[in-house]
DNA sequence: CCTGTAAATGAATATTCTTCAATTTTAGTG
DNA sequence: CACTAAAATTGAAGAATATTCATTTACAGG
């Protein structure tokens, strides 16, 4: 049966129409942000008249946020891929601190669209772009539960006040540095920020700790002689 | 000299007719938000014609800077006054962390406006805006400078971290306190934040402190042996 | 009261999103 | 291969809205 092929073929070529859409859309909404991108500069770019954009997304709105959905897929992959090769809470939780930054300042434009487009109330829980967010921080939330246990973090503040302050830091971090302290570096700001968040574990704690388990171990040796 | 009156009548007149406008927009726009605010309906609310309007900004986007300046302006005085009634570093903080999350929960869309219109790159330091902004944080700077001199906070991190980290933990958690955990309260959210950013209580400062009473209480049995 | 300047007006213009009637392309069929 | 119905595409027209500007109105000073 040939026509599965062909029928194949063409909803391959209705992808890779869509695909080149969105990815003319992404290019030049990062570089202008949502208003200052025309539609009619979309579609000359993604090579196609401007009503075919409509035939596949609603509106500028419903393009933009189908650019959004693809970024936070992507960054969820690279995000888990590269967590997993890490090991070591701290070393996962830097790691995934520096890709989100590095992210971020790259596709500021792209995301500042956010709030602006999502922020409807009503409709955003249950939407494409909460759950692909949900996946997203999952990522986090599953290194920090296990950070947990391992008892790098003080069980006082709850697991969603934690990641707040994680995502929000980084996200108003790399506007400050986009902004104002264009040459500080990712880094600095990744290192203090797990070390606020999670139980300082700096150089001088590890000592301090060693110092507390010599200092039992005699009070152990004392108490026996006792 | 009657003139000088009259002038200063004229010119109050028109200082009241852009405070009429100002404060429209502000209604409209915290309302609808910046793309679904049109210049007609704030013409109408302050009761000047369409062209009226451009006589006093040069167009939507500076009159949102004006909305977004007095904002800021209003901001920092409350904030300053609130942090002035308190006494003790701990309790200014906490008011500056409540105050500044119910302000923004109550103007979110005045607010997310910020970079759809600021982020120039090019003209942002200099900006009226810019220096608004600065002006409000430095609230937060000279506690946090005097929490740090009464040793409340580590030396480690940089006061300009604290400071993105302070600011965008409650940015981010506002935006999702109004999207999904609408019934959770501030409060919550501030202690913990307060209390992850300054002076932190870790478990290993706990063990610490167990083992220093299990030596004296050693050493006291030691010098009553000997 | 008169006059020149500043302020205000709102109809006209310009830009850009969105729709839709007409056209082209495609898949399936005899 | 020719034909047909459905799907996809087109680009010009329509609609919404920001912005301009020629004209009118209000006012301060003489």
């Amino acid at each position: 049966m040939p026509s599965r092929q062909k029928t194949k073929t063409r909803r391959e070529k209705l992808e890779n129409r869509e695909e080149a859409i969105i990815e003319s859309a992404r290019a030049i909404l990062n570089e202008k942000g949502f208003s200052k991108t025309t539609m009619a500069e979309i579609a000359r770019a993604a090579g196609v008249a401007d009503g075919t954009v409509y035939i596949y997304f609603k509106n500028k709105e419903d393009l933009a946020r189908a650019v959004l959905a693809q970024f936070y897929d992507k960054l969820t992959e690279t995000a888990q891929t590269g967590v997993d090769k890490r090991s070591g809470s701290i070393a996962k939780l830097k790691f995934l601190a520096r890709h989100h930054m590095s992210r971020v300042m790259d596709n500021w434009r792209i995301l500042e669209m956010l709030p602006l487009i999502d922020m409807k109330m009503d409709s955003y829980e249950g939407s494409d772009l909460y759950k692909l967010n949900r996946a997203y921080v999952a990522v986090f939330d599953r290194v920090a539960e296990r950070a947990h246990e391992e008892g790098l973090i003080g069980s006082g503040t709850p697991l969603w006040v934690l990641r707040d302050m994680f995502f929000g830091s980084m996200d108003y971090g790399a506007r400050t540095m986009l902004l104002i302290r264009q040459d500080d570096n990712i880094n600095w700001f990744v290192d203090n920020l797990i070390s606020t968040l999670f139980g300082r574990v700096e150089p001088s704690d590890k000592r301090r700790a060693d110092v507390v388990d010599r200092l039992e171990a005699i009070a152990d040796r004392l108490e026996d002689k006792l």
